[in-house]
DNA sequence: CGAACTGTACCGTCCAGACGGTACAGTAAA
DNA sequence: TTTACTGTACCGTCTGGACGGTACAGTTCG
């Protein structure tokens, strides 16, 4: 449906989506305009437009990488088939390492919102992976909620870091972590 | 700050901010202009220019009214002051009944959005609130991270109303919403 | 009482600027 | 020659906001 990946070709498409993620985050959803990604990459708006026809092309190529991206890290991660393992997965890929967790917003978080203020309808794959992870997360072998429970927990953290709330203290946010881990072991 | 609250005039600010809540949760945030806004309201735009001189003070007001009404929400229904009682308030204004939960954005959710599409500014009002929503929340008596587990999850729970991601079952909701009582329980 | 005046609550129009998108000519490299 | 762009010029539309005007309920004052 698109252009061929060559390498020239998608090394540019990156660095436009990361661009597009970077105006984002620094100043805003409304932000969002293809002048700006343009400047932000360094290519011109021409330029832009011959990988991405329109602006929701753009929008809804940047939710499909980050859906794809966690997608992939998701499968590597939940390899072992125990209990709880997609569970924790889940938490690993989106808050990171015990004792080494985000603490500010990701690719994830910021290209979320710039398709969200653009149209809600680009998240559409958005909703259909999360129908996908949720299914899996029901038969990942927990008592029945946890999963779901341990789920929420993650997606309101990463939400806090979208809306840039007022960070967690290190002390609250180790038991945190450890408590959904003890919750997502099997 | 604001001209007296004469009955008529605080019927129409109050109509135009539901009309913007509107707009917003039903064309999402970028469809929220001051002509859709005074158009959803019945009213034209010079008169919603009137009570708002700029789509920064309508998305302001927007914000502030539902901290004041969250704010309120916890407070009458966290009077008893057992342990866990703040939190189980934060459960029940946010999800609302056991058994009976909410299952579409509510005027939280959608006021938020708007305001985070025009500039994450307009949030600060939400922050100075989480902020002190946190504070009680660890002085509430439970057992370290618990509080602060419970509110991730209710947090993620209303992101998934406000992104529309696909609803979780009823028999998966039941025991979210059982086990998360049972955490904040003193 | 009633005329004069005041403040509130709007309405309707207009405009500069921004934005998405198009068109097209040119270029550098493989 | 094709691919992958750059750069410029431009168009139509929409939007925020400014502005002038209107209706009318109160209040003040002679």
């Amino acid at each position: 449906m698109n252009a061929p990946p060559t390498s020239k070709s998608s090394a540019t498409r990156n660095r436009l989506l990361d661009a597009a993620e970077q105006v984002v985050s620094s100043q805003g959803a409304s932000a969002l305009t293809l002048e700006a990604v343009a400047a932000e990459a360094g290519v011109s708006k021409g330029g832009l437009l011959y990988h991405f026809p329109s602006k929701d092309a753009l929008a809804s190529a940047l939710v499909r990488r980050v859906v794809d991206g966690v997608d992939h890290a998701l499968v590597t991660a939940s390899a072992d088939g125990s209990p709880g393992a997609f569970t924790r997965a889940y938490i690993q890929v989106t808050m990171g390492e015990p004792g080494h967790v985000h603490t500010g917003p990701d690719s994830m978080s910021t290209a979320l919102l710039g398709a969200l203020a653009l149209d809600p309808g680009l998240l559409a794959p958005l909703k259909s992976a999360y129908e996908r992870w949720q299914a899996r997360l029901e038969a990942d072998g927990l008592p029945e909620g946890i999963a779901t429970l341990v789920r929420l927990a993650v997606d309101g953290w990463w939400t806090s870091l979208v809306l840039d709330l007022p960070p967690l203290s290190g002390k609250t946010l180790t038991a945190v972590r450890r408590t959904l881990d003890e919750l997502a072991r099997g």
